[in-house]
Formats: structure tokens, sequence, C-alpha cells
DNA sequence: TTGTAGGCGTTATCAA
DNA sequence: TTGATAACGCCTACAA
């Protein structure tokens, strides 16, 4: 089967080419005939022709593809969030290149070259880092990027996310409310910035609380419930007294926490309370639920597309920063206590 | 900053377009001075020109794209099939064009048109529905179709999956042989094919041993977790005496059963057992550990993409099916019972 | 070994 | 209200 071109469809119509892409192209308000504008659509339904997307962007020069950069997509967090990209861009019009970079900043800088070499008209990016210098090149070319759910250090573009340093402060004086004072916080990777920012929030609370915070109670993750089920294998022998509560910078992790203290013996809440972030939806499936913070995960996508849609017409000057509202879900993970 | 083009380099070379163009296809073997090449690697690397993609495609007319159609990206199993067929595609040189369906087969149809647009040379499609009249068209184009997971019962195409029968056999006469003789079953959406299968499995394995299957011991689901928590909760309420254990056409609706059980305060394994199939990462996350079958989503993934491609080049004739191997997973929510 | 010229399918510009 | 023509950036047959 021969590729159907406009030129099939004008003969056919009896008009030129350039008649049949004016229809196409709603170019037809006030300056054509009725009858010549059903008669064309009548061949291109007959034909069933389309447009050559790759002709009209030689024309153009634009491709209709906005790029989509993500650390994990398997990651319910970001699938989420990803939907919600794709949710505003085919509203607008425009497809969609998701990359899942892995984790990996090489796979990241990897995937950068590809959607750039695809022509994107822009990036939505959620780095594995917190410092990239391959997005510099988007930038001198021109293409507009918008960060979501995380900040990038070395580059000041706009942000799309929670403030992650609010939800640290807000969940740990939620759990020092509710009587725990020997709080121990499991942190997410280091080079990531909501990761950190939450750590920090929860230092300030302690802080202002009056709590010590126990060396013995902090300890290194990965996001990962691997890394949230290893370090709390590591804090089981290797630490005194338990603390009455644990924090992990992710509800992965907290999961994985509280597999490794069941696999003890222990009891959630009862010996031991745990609180994560995101409010992934398995947090909610397992028992105890999880004391968690919810991250509109969907909304963020949502709100990074429509931002950098609206740079990429023009209709906004570039917008700085969007922090999205968060909400405390208090599961069954952590009681009241004393 | 101006695009830099193939003119821009033969000019900056005092070379033509043509030698340009010879050295980025690699029509240099024995045609070309070695310092002619070299001189406009140099211009390249300089000026970071990089082909464009949209002019190469039409004069190529390949697009080096294939679209992958799933149901749920946000489910596991399908997020890592995904990653399987990226990594064939990058591997050799294609580019992914990933659609979430979301279980709707008017997204698949109009996903479908959108890939066809894209001039994609290949779908590998794991559809919502049992039937898809819309692939049809991709078949007329002559663009190579992959089922993934799920068989399509309209279409004659070529099949990468397990054998959903054999599954739901191995599963269920595993829990006869531990003991279990009142086995219920909660069913997937009725348009997949797969789960379809594995009912089939369980129904024979069920009659070969001689053992009854309890109408009121069966229930529809639709693979979601609040599909099978629903379904539990029903079966709680309606059903007499429960089955000494329940078999879920996923892990997702067996997850959604336990979390009904529990909180009627049943333990499981002990009062109850539970199975399910695919092996997703939360399976072994929960505790009890969950009973079900392996189904190696990402070899999926990979095997679709590589008949695929091969198909695309040319290099075999069209290989009708291949069924992967699939594991038991003894967890802990099944145990041997009397 | 290198260059010239034509065309891939579409749309913007200008002319009718 | 419609049509002819020239681009968009690249590749390839053919010419030199």
């Amino acid at each position: 089967m021969q590729k159907v071109t406009i030129i099939d469809v004008a003969k056919k119509a009896g008009v030129s080419p350039t008649t049949v892409s004016r229809v196409l192209n709603d170019n037809t308000e006030k300056h054509m005939r009725e009858e010549t504008k059903q008669r064309v659509l009548k061949v291109i339904r007959e034909l069933d022709y389309t447009p050559d997307k790759y002709a009209q962007f030689m024309k153009k020069q634009k491709s209709g593809v906005i790029g989509v950069l993500v650390p994990d997509i398997s990651n319910q967090f970001f699938s989420l969030m990803v939907r919600g990209v794709e949710n505003v861009c085919y509203k607008n019009g425009y497809s969609v290149i998701i990359c899942d970079t892995k984790n990996s900043l090489e796979r990241e800088n990897n995937y950068i070259d590809i959607v750039l070499k695809e022509r994107v008209e822009g990036i939505v990016l959620t780095s594995s880092s917190a410092h990239n210098e391959q997005i510099k090149k988007a930038i001198k070319k021109r293409i507009p990027v918008i960060l979501a759910d995380r900040r990038l250090r070395n580059v000041d573009l706009p942000y799309v996310g929670s403030d992650g340093f609010k939800d640290g402060y807000k969940m740990t004086q939620y759990l020092i409310d509710l009587g725990y004072k020997k709080i121990g916080f499991i942190k997410g990777p280091s080079e990531v910035a909501t990761a950190l920012e939450r750590f920090k929030g929860y230092v300030r609370a302690m802080n202002k609380n009056g709590l010590e915070i126990g060396e013995s109670y902090i300890r290194q993750g990965d996001y990962t419930f691997e890394g949230g089920y290893w370090a709390a294998k590591e804090m089981l022998t290797s630490c005194g007294r338990l603390p009455q509560a644990i924090i992990a910078a992710n509800d992965l992790m907290a999961i994985g926490i509280i597999r490794a203290f069941e696999e003890r013996g222990l009891k959630i809440p009862e010996n031991i309370g745990i609180a994560g972030f995101d409010n992934i939806s398995i947090s909610s499936w397992i028992s105890p639920k999880l004391t968690t913070v919810e991250i509109p995960a969907y909304s963020i996508g949502q709100e990074a597309a429509s931002i950098l849609i609206k740079h990429i017409r023009r209709e906004t000057k570039l917008e700085r920063n969007r922090i999205v509202e968060t909400k405390l879900i208090k599961g069954e993970s952590c009681i009241r206590i004393k």
C-alpha cells in the first residue's frame, strides 16, 4: 500500500495541495467555500489520509514533542507524575517522550542528548542528581526546561514540587505531638534535593522542640525498599537502644524498615513508630497503614507541563517556582504514646 | 543561536554537503581521503552539529521509532516489561514511544492512531481487551505488531508471554499438594486473555484432582488492589463458609484480599491461604510474603522487542509465538495443611 | 575522490 | 477564494 500524500488528496478532490493544507490547518474561516471544504474533507476520509509529521516539522520547525526525564518509572510516584504531564500535554496537542534514567546521571545525560536530537520543544526534568551540566546544552539552545519534584543546585531553573523542608518539619512535629521523643531518620540519597530538605526539616523540628538527635539514630538510605530494609537491619544490630520512632525520607524505605523490624518480631506501631513521605498507594495497602505525607505527584506533573507549555507559547513570563500543597496522612504506623 | 545545518559544516570545512553526509553515514570506507574525513569530523565537533532527524526521515522514510502500548504503566509488571523493550530497542538504535492506555480500549485505539502518525516502524501491544479492531490499520499498513503478555482473539499476531493455562494449573496443583481442597478463585478482567487462561488452568487442575469448585468461591475481579479487596469483603459477607485458600488472578488482587481478611481479624496463612500471579516486588515486601508465580516481565519485553526488530529488518520470517518460562514462588501465604 | 542536482511531503508567501 | 512556487535539511544517483 503506497503512502497517501497531500497531492493524492488534491488530485482526487480536484483542488491544489495548498487548498488541502488550508482545510487541514483550519485556515478556512472566511476564505474558503464551504462546498470546497466539504469535498476535500470527504476525500481525506475516503483515502484515510494523515499528514506526514516529519514533513510538517520540516516546514514548521516545531516537533510538538516534550521530553520527560524521570529517575525511575517503576516507582509509582513518578509514573503518577508522568501521567500528570501526559494529561496536560495531550490536551494541548503535544506528545511526550518518556525517558527512564534509572537513577543514573550518565543515562540522564545521554537522554538529554536524545531528546534534543528529537527536537523537543521543552523538557520536564527530575534529575537523579543535585547537579547536571548537560542540561545547560538545552538552555543554550533555548529549549525551556522545568524541574519537577527535585531542584538542581548548579542551574537556576523553574521548579514545581513540594517544600521538602516544610514537609520534614511537619511530619517531625506531628510525631513529637504524639509523644515521641527519640526519633530517628533514614536519609534519602545525598544528591537528591528533596530528600535533603526533608532531613533538614526534621533537624529543625527536633531542635526547636529541644530534642536531641542521637547520632546512631541517623542512617543513610537510597530511596529503595532494600535501602530501608538494610538500614533497619543495621540499626538493629549496631544500635544499643532503638529510637521510639523512625522517619524514612520516602515510603519505599519506610516499608522496607517495617519488613526488617517485623522479621525480628517487633510490632509496628506498638514497639516502634514508622513514618514516610509520598503516600504511594502501597502505603495504604500494607498493615499497618503507613503514616506519611502525601506529595501530589499527579498535580506536580500537571503543573510542570502546564507552566512549560505556557512558556513555549510565550504566553507568560517564565514562572520561577510553584510549591504544591502536601497533606499529612495519619496512618496506623504511629500512635499516641505515654 | 541559529540551527547548524549540513551546509554550515560543509562551508566551514571547505567541502560539499555530500562529503559531510558521507562522513556521517560511514560511506567513507574506500572512497574518501582520511584527511578530508578528519577535517569534516573536526568541524562537526566544533559546531556541535547534529543531523536533523526529521530531514533524515524525509529521505529514508524510516523513523527509527517503535511504539509500545501498555494498559497501566504504574503497575510494576508493565513498567518492568517496558524497560525490557527499551533495553533491546536502544541497543539496536531504535527509540521508543511509551503509551499508557490506562485500561481503556478507547485510549488504546487513539494511541494506535498516534503511533501510526509518528510513523513507528513496529508496535509492541499489550491490549486492554481481548479484541482490537484498530490494530488492523497497522497490519494493513504493513507495520509489524507483536503482542506481549496478552493474546488477542480477533487477529492472528505473534505473541510473547507466559502460558497462562499452565501457570494456573501449576499453582492450583501446588496448593492441592499442600493439602488444600476447598480452593476459591478471584478472576481477572474477562477480556484479558492471560487472566482467563489462568482461571481455566485452575478449573482443569481442580477437575483432574476430583475436587469440587464451589460456585460461591468464584468471584470476578479486575486486576486492581481495590478489586481484590472488595471481592474478598463480599465473600466475607455472602459466603457461608470461606474456602481454605484463594487464588487471585494477579498479585495486586491477592494483596487486596489479604488486606480485607486481615481487617476482619483473619490470619494469613493460618486461617486461609492466599496466592497470586506475577511476583511483582511488592509481593515479597508484605508479610506474609506472597505465594505466587513469577512472570518474567523484563524478559517478555526484551523478547518482544528483539523479535519485532528482527522482523523489521527482515532478518527472520515472522516468528509465531515465544512462550516464556515461569517459576513458582513458595511464599509464606500458603502452608502445608492437615 | 568529490560535487551537482533533484526530490522526500508539507506549508508560507505571493500572485491571480 | 484558490493556486503556483519556493523553501525546510538531508540523502543519493549520477556526473565530473
